[in-house]
DNA sequence: ACCTGAACACCGTTCAAGT
DNA sequence: ACCTGAACACCGTTCAAGT
């Protein structure tokens, strides 16, 4: 007679994010997802492969807290558009950081292959071929945006940059938004790609 | 009558750097230090304080590798000597973390409050003076580049960019430069700072 | 099918003891 | 001053057993 289920992997994913968020990442054992759970901890390992499983399940969902409400690329929004939702992107990032400043580190030392991971670097190529930016250069510089953009997320919410004011973080975000945009301007195509009738160059507005 | 005595600070940072080189970072134990070093584990609390303390120290370690045999900033090196600078310091950043790949990562989750770590920001924070940077936006500038030249190095290192052949890196490489040479442009004072005859802007050497 | 109990080989860290 | 031995409370993970 099969047992009714008490537990299932998102249950185990949440509860682990938890205990990251309050105790910090050394304080994430199995024993403690377990115990939260009212389980033993032999339970889990019918639901996660691992321990390095669970922090792989971690960083999808992370991924997914980023994308959620993510409005779909508008092709018809504008010149600018690329540039708003790219910043509110960074925006969500950030905030996702000062939700679980411990577990966001795990987001730059754990590969990203799952599949939230591959919906936000979609997600980025979107953007940065709507603002214009060569095909060959497209992948390459997702990397290094989403490196720059979660980097920063990550150092302003965790002990990095800690000694620093909130207001001297704000101030930084609004630098990182001229820096980005200066950065990929090298990389765009001089006439517009996205709106024909665009003539003035994009991107100005966040740079000044 | 006083022992000899058998190990040292450095001995014991150099041996947890070597097995986090071969083992990765989950392999790095206290045991397993003392082990390479015909130690009890307990004999390791003489010299570090704890295991934080012993992977603050390998981050102490890897920047002074970054910043080993960088020349000092030189005045009179011509409009463009910040930039070869700075290239040449991130290609040092690549370099330490092709060597230590897993300890690399340490880099971006631990605060850095060491000495070493304030060196390489005063390096910085030199390289972007010379660029014209203005005094309020260098540390804030700095914050920004070195996030994103250390995360590009990480990622490069660790497993996050794995699935790229060894070719594709070499051209992150150069994109990296001209997207922060870029990047920094809007926060470069009109006339230069450094090179009183200099007429013409510099860093666009890089940026094509 | 899903969870438990007991067991194994490890962890970081303490304290008192040896030289 | 420096290292050791024994001990404590934890780890991740296995296997066979229960329902």
């Amino acid at each position: 007679m099969p047992r009714p289920k008490t537990i299932d992997r998102t249950a185990i994913l949440q509860a682990a994010l938890d205990i990251a968020d309050t105790g910090g990442v050394p304080a994430l054992s199995m024993q403690a997802v377990a115990t939260r759970l009212a389980v033993t901890p032999m339970a889990l390992y019918r639901h996660v492969a691992n321990k390095a499983d669970l922090l792989d399940g971690i960083v999808e969902l992370l991924m997914a807290e980023i994308m959620a409400d993510a409005p779909a690329p508008d092709p018809d929004g504008g010149r600018d558009a690329w540039l708003d939702a790219l910043i509110r992107t960074a925006g969500r990032a950030r905030a996702v950081a000062s939700r679980h400043p411990a577990a966001f580190t795990l987001l730059l030392s754990r590969p990203a292959a799952t599949t939230a991971a591959r919906e936000v670097r979609a997600h980025i190529h979107g953007l940065l071929r709507q603002a214009g930016v060569g095909g060959e250069h497209v992948e390459r510089l997702e990397r290094i945006v989403t490196t720059t953009v979660l980097g920063m997320a990550a150092g302003q919410a965790s002990d990095r940059f800690a000694h620093h004011a909130p207001g001297v973080l704000d101030e930084d975000v609004r630098a990182l938004a001229r820096f980005v945009t200066a950065g990929i301007e090298p990389f765009r195509s001089s006439e517009e790609r996205v709106s024909p009738a665009g003539v003035s160059r994009a991107g100005r507005r966040a740079s000044r």
